[in-house]
DNA sequence: CTCCCATCAAGTACGGTGTACGTGAACTGG
DNA sequence: CCAGTTCACGTACACCGTACTTGATGGGAG
């Protein structure tokens, strides 16, 4: 799993940054140009700021100055480069303390984290969608929430269940709370999913444009909470009557 | 609805269609070579049989037997192919009666549906997952499933965190069952879970790789009821007092 | 009848994508 | 000095979606 780009482990890259003043008698070239952080960061500003479909290998190159192909040595690929976001992002988050309060606090620690580093880039937020099961920076995530869901006393398939729900409304809700198409490149979420209502047939669909409606007006923090609080009492409930601790 | 001329090679035949408008001056040319049907049921064997990302306009129009641009005479660019993709999925499952029983076995009924229809064509879920706000036959299916939760006494906010939380969980579930790197192309999905789970490094992952085998061994049409069941039972204990009925 | 031209099907071509391959420059250890 | 290794990166290819253009068709007007 580790074998990361260790090329760099030589000890003689010298990082082109702003570093001493004499910076090279030659060009660049066989100490790398940039730094992995240098290139996951560029990406990251670039998904921010011009949209999910500006991020290509080509866009990237461009916006760091280089040519497409070199971006190979940073990363695998065009996963790779989706991964380096994802990781950017969540790198982003701090983690709370878990593992020794009660597992209620400690889910609703876990998932509050989450739903607000994500909801900081949402651009991202189709890719975590997609690459929840594949990016280790995730499944670290994951890790943490299960580590929390077992100590409802839960193993096993109750484990799986619950942990599905949890991630599922998670995700479900971040990307129905700024989904790709109801979130324009541009950023004005609001009037968007509003004018997106509008073009609905309310005599056929009443309810789904009075969410819509309710979901622009109210806070979006709050029914998270909200739904989350709901869950988690629903847990609480189904949970193994002596399992509080684990049994 | 349209009604089909079929033409043999080379030919266009010309033929009467059905309201053939009296709009005057001219009458059509000619017909449509291929019926909206015959489309949309080629793209989604094409999907089905060899994945998501074989479908191009260019791969269904030789699948065909046409030129990539003929396909703008039946579908609204590729925005409109996936739409295609999704209504045929859905046109496939026969929606329970609802809307007078209790609203708890609705809920239930309409997510099965859902779940035993979206499953039977796995590699449409992705395009499901992040076009469910915005194709209206999904929202048809979300305007019967709001209506159910509404019977719950749920209205404005309360009835956004509820539909949330239950098609999260339902996308959730079904995107983590089958997601996009988890099932490979050819079809295998359960050695391909297998193999995935077993690069992970038990260690600092072991219960991801715990449920991930849990969900390979396990049943996902019981696992998805217990969720779901669960979720129900929340719903419930959390429902205002005295709103059985719409209150 | 002939001719016109509205209409729609379909081809060509353009600008984008990811990336295999190859070349060559810069460094390092012998 | 000379391999050998690592990296930058230009070129090229196969693919994508689709704007633009062409071409066939056949009803009405003359």
């Amino acid at each position: 799993m580790a074998e990361e780009s260790r090329t760099g482990a030589g000890g003689r890259l010298r990082e082109s940054e702003s570093g001493g003043g004499a910076r090279g008698r030659r060009a660049v070239a066989a100490p790398k140009k940039f730094s992995r952080e240098q290139v996951a960061a560029a990406a990251l500003r670039l998904t921010d700021t011009r949209g999910l479909e500006a991020l290509s290998m080509r866009t990237l190159a461009a916006e760091l100055g280089t040519g497409p192909m070199t971006l190979y040595n940073y990363v695998d690929g065009r996963e790779g480069l989706e991964l380096l976001v994802v990781e950017a992002v969540l790198e982003g988050a701090d983690w709370p303390e878990t593992g020794s309060g009660d597992w209620r606090d400690d889910v609703r620690k876990l998932a509050e984290v989450f739903w607000r580093t994500i909801r900081s880039h949402p651009h991202v937020i189709p890719l975590i969608a997609e690459r929840r099961t594949v990016d280790e920076p995730i499944l670290d995530f994951g890790e943490r929430m299960l580590e929390a869901l077992a100590r409802s006393g839960r193993s096993g398939r109750e484990l799986l269940v619950a942990f599905r729900l949890v991630s599922g409304f998670i995700v479900g809700f971040t990307q129905g709370a700024a989904g790709r198409a109801l979130i324009s490149p541009g950023g004005e979420s609001a009037s968007a999913v509003i004018a997106r209502a509008r073009t609905l047939d309310p005599e056929r669909f009443p309810r789904v444009v009075e969410i819509a409606t309710a979901s622009v007006e109210g806070d979006r923090t709050g029914e998270f909470r909200a739904g989350l609080d709901l869950l988690i009492a629903g847990l609480a409930a189904d949970a193994r009557p002596g399992g509080g601790r684990e049994g």
